[in-house]
DNA sequence: TTGTTCGTGATACGTCTGTATCATAACGAG
DNA sequence: CTCGTTATGATACAGACGTATCACGAACAA
């Protein structure tokens, strides 16, 4: 073979490019040529990596999904062993809020992938039906060993708060990237909630019992 | 003047066509000549009644929200005079979710909007940043009365929990349009959170005391 | 009736898009 | 060294897009 260059790190370099492009101008400003310039390559190696724009914009958004899901779990993980549930309740929502740039553009791109998705079904189903629909469930236990530890307030249903949850993040999320009110506002109310999910004990470091597993999936979709 | 035409009712005609392609193939699908198609003109018509495409595009999101609007106002005035701070939360929040084929393509092309706004400041930071801005005061100034009157529970603060109905009714409905839930399971969870708003006495038909006025504005902005 | 303006149609133009084609440089196997 | 596969560049092509232009019918004012 001749002289062989990473196909993967071209790919990712490029659908970084398209990510970028989208971010600043939004979806329907990709296109192969856009891309190409904001990637520093020519129109001919996105066609060659990328047989169609349709593929092109499917491996950019399973880039964004593996890099979410990337970011999510360096924050489970940087938490102190056994979290409690609190915890892991917080940092799952930490990431809903778009509090930087890069956040910013992210969650920017993403909502224009679900836009376009709710017209186009092929175009992934998985990422924005299947992959909420596992957190949710994931949240969900994690209320439910809360709840049985007593951390949880009276009345609390795990499914329904973890819903609830999982609606107010991606509502608050978005009412932030419209500008209608500002990251710390939406934090606020995050905080208000979360306050209100749970007993009003002081957080403590670690949880009582349980399993040992965490309840929250360690690998990607 | 020759032969006249209701120029306002043709423009409503034109974008109209507009938001029923948008809402079967996407925002991206709307071009000059496929909503001449779906409106039953020809192409120099649109020309004729809208300058540019932009024109055209404003135009459209502004019926839009002018239909919401009304629809809004309706379900509003359809309540018993003097209603209770309950029934009116759950009518703003009744419109949040597509629950029928035509609130769902309302909902659709409204968040195809909102996405093309996120990197288009000059299209519309009025609809999505001061519309929802408005509401949200409104809501808080009837959550306010409702703490006056004692239908609130204990620790609620209004404004948080006015951002909190809106962001969950705008996360939910999301989560309807891309498939993650059913809007029977939407309306679930919107019901178990006001459930957990308002105190659990059965609901009154009129509330005791106030104004007089309803706290919600009546014209459109 | 005549004329001027509004309303409508057919069609053309330049640009940008996704994709295809031709050509060639780089590099390892034989 | 030579050859064939891999990687990259320059350019071409057909279609769709927004917009502009030319042309004609229809209706009221004079």
């Amino acid at each position: 073979m001749p002289r062989t260059v990473d196909h993967a790190q071209r790919r990712a370099q490029i659908t970084d490019g398209l990510v970028r492009v989208a971010a600043r101008e939004g979806l329907h400003a990709v296109t192969m040529r856009s891309v190409a310039a904001a990637s520093g390559v020519s129109l001919r190696l996105v066609q060659y990596y990328f047989d169609s724009k349709a593929q092109l914009m499917r491996a950019a958004l399973e880039r964004l999904e593996a890099q979410s899901h990337a970011r999510w779990a360096a924050r489970l993980a940087a938490l102190a062993p056994d979290p409690s549930a609190r915890a892991v309740v917080e940092t799952c929502l930490a990431e809903a809020l778009p509090t930087d740039e890069e956040s910013r553009a992210f969650h920017v791109v993403w909502t224009a992938y679900a836009s376009l998705a709710m017209t186009d079904p092929s175009l992934a189903e998985q990422p924005f039906a299947d992959g909420p629909r596992r957190l949710e469930r994931a949240l969900t236990g994690v209320l439910e060993r809360a709840r049985r530890d007593d951390e949880l307030m009276a009345g609390a249903e795990p499914a329904h708060e973890a819903a609830r949850l999982l609606a107010l993040g991606h509502g608050l999320g978005t009412s932030v990237l419209v500008g209608q009110r500002s990251a710390g506002d939406a934090a606020d109310v995050l905080r208000y909630h979360v306050d209100r999910l749970f007993t009003s004990a002081v957080r403590r470091g670690a949880r009582t019992g349980g399993t040992g597993t965490s309840g929250v999936p360690a690998s990607p979709p």
